[in-house]
DNA sequence: TAAGTTTTACTTTTT
DNA sequence: GTAAAACTTA
């Protein structure tokens, strides 16, 4: 039985789809002739074949036992260019001076009369780390090596040392591992005072700094922060308007969320458009001008509508800190030690804004692992671990290398994946812990039995002694685990789905949200056109109409010029509601949703089908908002960091999650954290590592990264798992991740025969 | 110009 | 088996 009701689906958003008949490209009688019917397996394999839209015959992995496919690695191996060959060198090279700039003995006054006894809960480099604070520091720390428990340690110490916790900036990359830490630090010094530590994301710090000191720096406080599916919007907009959309001789024009990627791309690593669709996007490079000429408009259309992308907090901030002395030394003066987690994922850009803010007396912790950075993708630079010391030429270093989370097979294992990585810094990490049981490795007929046999292990391992949240499921992609969803919860297993979910982008909270940005920006032009086009005769060409008309008159929504339009009994009732709201200072946040639901629910209604399903959504959102004392907060929090997990019964974000449950979870979002069991399901070369990532030897090396990443979140136990078959995606599986491949069969264990 | 219908092109990770 | 573009109709 199941006991969590699902709120909502990241399905069917809408339309209904006909069903169409599967084109099959390859004949029943082609797959029988091709195959020697002998047994029952082959039955089985025919059967398989018959049932899905197979394109390839590839029995090698049904008949084959693992330990034999193994045996023969048969990937082309990526060649180094020159210019890699180069980097390389340049990286060892920085490598070594690291070294050179290690601190050896802490600098701790042991009779200090502290609250907690640093000496005594943190190891020797642990405690060089949070007691070295003259200088800058470069933690380089292995996984599980506890680099978490130092940066919560020295705010605990900066604060018993007399720093002011609201001075203290603590950047890390989730709102909620800062929470945690500073959650962590009351904790440790037994008072409240963590709280005021402001601790963040560089974009949630961007925004804090930048609508406080938008005077300073020529913006308006009340602009609109849009994410990328907005962005994605004003392109598609702008596409029509511009009519730049014509295919030339059939080849197609990058859609809206490739222009948006492309724009952000070329922003995050800081290079010219030309260069991002010539690396990244070279089937586009003879659309490279018109590309440019949208991406022009589209930084028009921002500034003209009061809108920021996220690309533009981080930007806008660190070019005023770099550009405007007067606001440098104003922010300066209100920090006086910047901490920062995950170093290893952060961006040059944001790598600057550290900088500059620390560079009055170099007070800063930076906390890295050049082995565990995911997320080069949206342009981190692992160099920035690398080349601290070139940016800060007398700062110190401490490597932590003692694994204090997994026993001693695991961490053979994971230390014999990061042995392949061609670039990086080497680590040796050691643990003193006891060994149980190696790594296990098995494959399955189809998804189902993966499925199964996952459930079984959970139940078997769990007993009585461990709890639901002890295990974790974790996957390259969100949808790799979606069998595996349907099994827990025909099994009546609790669980949590913790990202790639898209509560923001579902249509209708969309227009919720679109809403609620009006009443704090009214020349939001994109949540206008949400809003304009649910209504009856309003299409992409009249919203614009009726926008510039409020542009025109700054923002203030009046509509009578539109009378004899059929829809303005709609309009008028727009025109109402707005004025209800903003005319009213006190309104309560409720008062304002129920406003909002009068008008909205006969479109809403009337736009959508499964109405009743898309309300439950909406009810989550008045929970989630009734939390917020404004606006202005729930609408920054929503944007900066929308809920990535699925809502159950009386889990919402921001009320505690304290259920004992399963967690279900991308290698991306399971960063950090740590499990007694560990499961890697769909460990199929093609999917992990990405096919998208096979021709480049950086994706690549990211790839065998994100697969490290997921290997060291295991305390005790660790299961990758492959099926043979997958009937949602492409039948057959042709070889395991090559990840196993370079693993030293020694470190880890084949159950099954096969 | 809006709205509805058919075709096409895809399945990676997220502040 | 979805989302967006492209095309058609009123
Ligand atoms: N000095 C210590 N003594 C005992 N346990 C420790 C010590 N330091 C860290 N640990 C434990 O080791 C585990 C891993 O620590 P932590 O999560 O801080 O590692 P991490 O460096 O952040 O890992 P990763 O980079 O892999 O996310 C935690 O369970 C932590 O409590």
């Amino acid at each position: 039985m199941c006991i969590y009701k699902i709120f909502f689906k990241s399905k069917n958003e809408n339309r209904k789809n006909s069903n169409r008949e599967q084109n099959s490209e390859i004949s029943t009688n082609d797959i029988i002739n091709d195959l020697d019917i002998n047994d029952d397996k082959d039955i089985e394999t025919l059967l398989m074949k018959l049932s899905g839209r197979v394109k390839e015959t590839n029995t090698n992995l049904i008949n084959r036992g693992l330990k034999e496919i193994l045996s023969d690695y048969s990937f082309d191996d990526l060649k180094l260019d020159d210019k890699s060959k180069k980097k390389i060198l340049e990286l060892k090279e920085l490598a070594k001076n690291i070294e050179n700039k290690i601190i050896k003995e802490p600098n701790y006054d042991a009779t200090k009369n502290y609250k907690i006894d640093y000496a005594n809960e943190l190891n020797n480099e642990q405690l060089i780390a949070v007691t070295t604070t003259d200088i800058p520091l470069l933690v380089i720390a292995g996984a599980g090596s506890g680099k978490t428990r130092v940066i919560t340690y020295k705010v605990c110490y900066l604060i018993e040392n007399g720093v002011n916790p609201n001075s203290i900036l603590l950047l890390t990359f989730t709102k909620k591992a800062a929470q945690e830490m500073l959650d962590r630090v009351n904790k440790l010094l037994k008072n409240k005072i963590g709280g005021n530590v402001l601790g963040g994301t560089f974009h949630s710090f961007a925004n804090y700094i930048l609508r406080r000191y938008s005077k300073v720096i020529g913006i308006k406080d009340n602009f609109t922060i849009i994410d990328t599916t907005d962005s994605a919007d004003i392109f598609s907009l702008l596409k029509s308007e511009l009519k730049i959309n014509k295919k030339i001789d059939g080849k197609p024009f990058p859609d809206k969320k490739e222009l948006q990627e492309i724009t952000t791309k070329a922003r995050n690593i800081e290079t010219s458009i030309n260069n991002v669709i010539d690396k990244f996007f070279y089937k586009y490079i003879d659309y490279t001008d018109e590309i440019i000429t949208l991406i022009k408009y589209y930084e028009k259309y921002k500034k003209t509508f009061n809108l920021l992308d996220y690309d533009d907090l981080i930007i806008i901030l660190r070019d005023n800190l770099r550009d405007n002395a007067g606001f440098l030394k104003a922010v300066q003066n209100e920090i006086e030690y910047v901490l920062v987690d995950e170093y290893q994922d952060t961006n040059t850009i944001q790598r600057d804004i550290a900088d500059l803010i620390a560079s009055k007396n170099e007070k800063i912790t930076v906390v890295g692992d050049d082995a565990q950075s995911i997320y080069t993708f949206r342009g981190a630079d692992y160099e920035n671990i690398l080349r601290f010391p070139q940016f800060h030429p007398n700062c110190g270093v401490v490597k932590l290398e003692c694994n204090y989370r997994s026993n001693q097979n695991i961490l053979y294992f994971i230390n014999s994946i990061i042995s392949n990585a061609q670039i990086g810094y080497k680590k040796n990490l050691y643990t003193n812990m006891q060994s149980s049981q190696k790594p296990i490795f098995k494959k399955f007929a189809n998804e189902r039995d993966e499925a199964k046999f996952i459930v079984d292990k959970i139940l078997e391992i769990k007993g009585d002694i461990l709890n639901y949240n002890d295990f974790a499921i974790l996957t390259r992609a969100a949808w790799h685990s979606n069998v595996i969803q349907t099994e827990l919860m025909a099994r009546g297993i609790p669980f949590d789905v913790i990202g790639g979910i898209k509560f923001a982008e579902r249509a209708h909270v969309k227009d919720i949200i679109a809403f609620l940005r009006i009443i704090i920006n009214h020349i939001d032009a994109i949540s206008w056109h949400r809003i304009l086009q649910l209504i009856d005769g309003i299409g992409n060409v009249r919203a614009t109409e009726i926008i510039t008309s409020i542009n025109k008159k700054n923002g203030i929504i009046e509509f009578s010029e539109f009378q004899n339009r059929k829809y303005y009994d709609e309009l008028n009732r727009l025109e109402n509601m707005y004025n209800k709201i903003i005319n009213n200072d006190n309104i309560k946040i409720d008062e304002i949703f129920n406003l909002i639901y009068d008008f909205y629910i006969p479109l809403f209604k009337k736009n959508y089908g499964n109405y009743d399903e898309r309300e439950q959504d909406l009810e989550v959102l008045r929970i989630i908002t009734s939390n917020y004392e404004s606006i202005e907060k729930f609408l920054d929090d929503f944007t900066l960091e929308p809920p990535n997990n699925k809502f159950h019964n009386g889990v919402f974000p921001g009320s505690k999650n304290n259920k004992d449950t399963v967690k279900v979870s991308t290698i991306h979002s399971a960063k950090g954290l740590e499990w007694n069991t560990v499961f890697i399901p769909h460990a199929i070369d093609g999917l992990f590592p990405s096919e998208k990532s096979l021709s480049t030897l950086e994706d690549l090396e990211e790839e065998r990264r994100v697969f490290y990443v997921a290997c060291s979140r295991a305390k005790e136990n660790l299961f990758i798992t492959i099926p043979v078959y997958l009937e949602s995606y492409r039948g057959y599986t042709n070889k395991p991740s090559r990840f196993i491949y370079e693993i030293d069969p020694k470190f880890y264990f084949i159950e099954g025969n096969d």
